[in-house]
RNA sequence: CCAGACGGUCGGGCGACCGCUGUUGCCUUCGGGUGAUGGAGGAAAGUCCGGGCUCCACGGGAGAACGGUGCCGGUUAACGACCGGCGAGGGUGACCUCAGGGAAAGUGCCACAGAAAACAGACCGCCUUCCGGGCCUGCUUGCGGGCUGGAGGUAAGGGUGAAACGGUGCGGUAAGAGCGCACCGCGCUUCCGGUAACGGCGGCGGCAGGGCAAACCCCACCGGGAGCAAGACCGAAUAGGGACGACAGGCAGCGCGGCGACGUGGCUGCCGGGGGCUCUCCCGCCUCGUCGUCCGGGUUGGUCGCGUGAGGCACGUUGCGAGACGUGUCCCAGAGGAAUGGUCGUCACAGCCUGAUUUUCGGGCUGUACAGAACCCGGCUUACAGACCGUCUGGCAGA
RNA sequence: GGUCCGGUGGCAGAAUGGUGAUGCAGCGGACUGCAAAUCCGCGUACGUGGGUUCGAUUCCCGCCCGGACCU
């Protein structure tokens, strides 16, 4: 996973984001952005429910959400916000490159990137 | 060749780039960097059983209750699992299925239908006889026939039902009946085989004892409770509580308050009492003002437990088999909002479309199951695209 | 990770092993000038697969689904 000192770990962190996050739906997912005003790395969440499927079809949309945002994130900074990833039923099957066009185009929307 | 039965194995391979994580070597500005190496399953699942491990109760005995298992022998750490037999049922067969002890200890149930549903009895029948009953009738005038009532014998026949107190045949009889006989079934039993369940030959008994125990139950055997969110340590924080209800406190000493009489649920000791140890009893142990209900306050960090194990693989010996024993060799996931991956190429297989001259070769597209470790192990159950191996059975054809 | 319950018409909710009630809703009829209320009638169900039994919603076993609790 990416660096455990960037990841969202507790249920009081997500409520925090899910409540005051600038939101985006797409195909492949869904992205809560929030910003917290200081230059320190990105903080990555990830939630994927039962309505998505089984164990397998859960552990493989949210490794697909995290190699999305890591090709992402090769190629722009993304400091200074809380992202949490939802999956949705759509993430497992949408060919990859959508799925990475997906994410762009909602950190965009969100304001995380220009 | 077709159809089938049983047992077992695998369940994508190779490569490239970019990542996550455990262990370990080196470097380090102690943040980390870099190299090597390991990284999901046959079911990891359901949680239906059994055990290891941990804590609690752990004292012993008797009885009760509760739960489970249930042909016999074996395997195993143990089991409700497995193996080999036996019996019953199914299949042409290979084989498959079975919670398969006890119904002459007791209780209960057997709807509807039927005369009758468990202990013998008798609705329609069949037969005999009597009161020479009553009524009708024929004529040979003291006999016959019919209907009907009473007494008795019988359980063959009738039909109902899932099931009707052995079945079929012959004899027998007034009519009948295991009343007698033969065969079949059933019960008891000598002997023989088998460790046993059980089986076989024979003899005896004329038949008694319907079914249901996955109804209560009886018998035999087994079982203390909870579960890694067990539990241990380190660190942090808060509190040393409050309300209501019930009860049983007493005495002595000390303390506290008071000038004092005295008061006091503060402490100690003794007696009594309460609570806990599944229930009851006896002794025993622990704890204390006790018990019950509710409210209030703090912590959700880290380390260990945590993988050398009833372990895997190979070979040998032994056993019909489940397995057992011996030797050698290997170390083989360890996360914690939870790693074990993402993308691409190529090969393999299947399906569809399509091109060339059919066989054959080529191109394109799609698909490749069920499913994700959370302390560990042995089973069971359930899900599963497809591929392969072995043994066997039945049928057809050919030599 | 573990423990324990429950699945009956569209909804709620009973039923000693033998015909599965009842209420609300729905449909049809009666009543009414038309409706409501009332009365009469009708349709619709035992989660699923096996087993025990003559016979299973009920008893036993395996699955599926839903829920509660331990933290």
């Amino acid at each position: 996973m990416f660096p455990h000192s960037a990841r969202l770990k507790k249920r009081s962190q997500f409520l925090a984001v899910a409540a005051r996050a600038r939101k985006a739906p797409a195909p492949g997912l869904v992205l809560q952005a929030l910003r917290r005003d200081d230059d320190e790395p990105a903080r990555i969440g990830f939630t994927v429910t039962k309505k998505v499927g089984n164990s397998v079809a859960r552990n493989r949309a949210r490794r697909r959400l995290r190699e999305a945002l890591r090709v992402v994130e090769r190629d722009m900074g993304l400091e200074g916000f809380d992202l949490v990833l939802i999956g949705r039923s759509g993430t497992g099957q949408r060919c990859f490159a959508e799925l990475v066009g997906d994410l762009r185009r909602v950190l965009h929307k969100t304001g995380v990137v220009p």
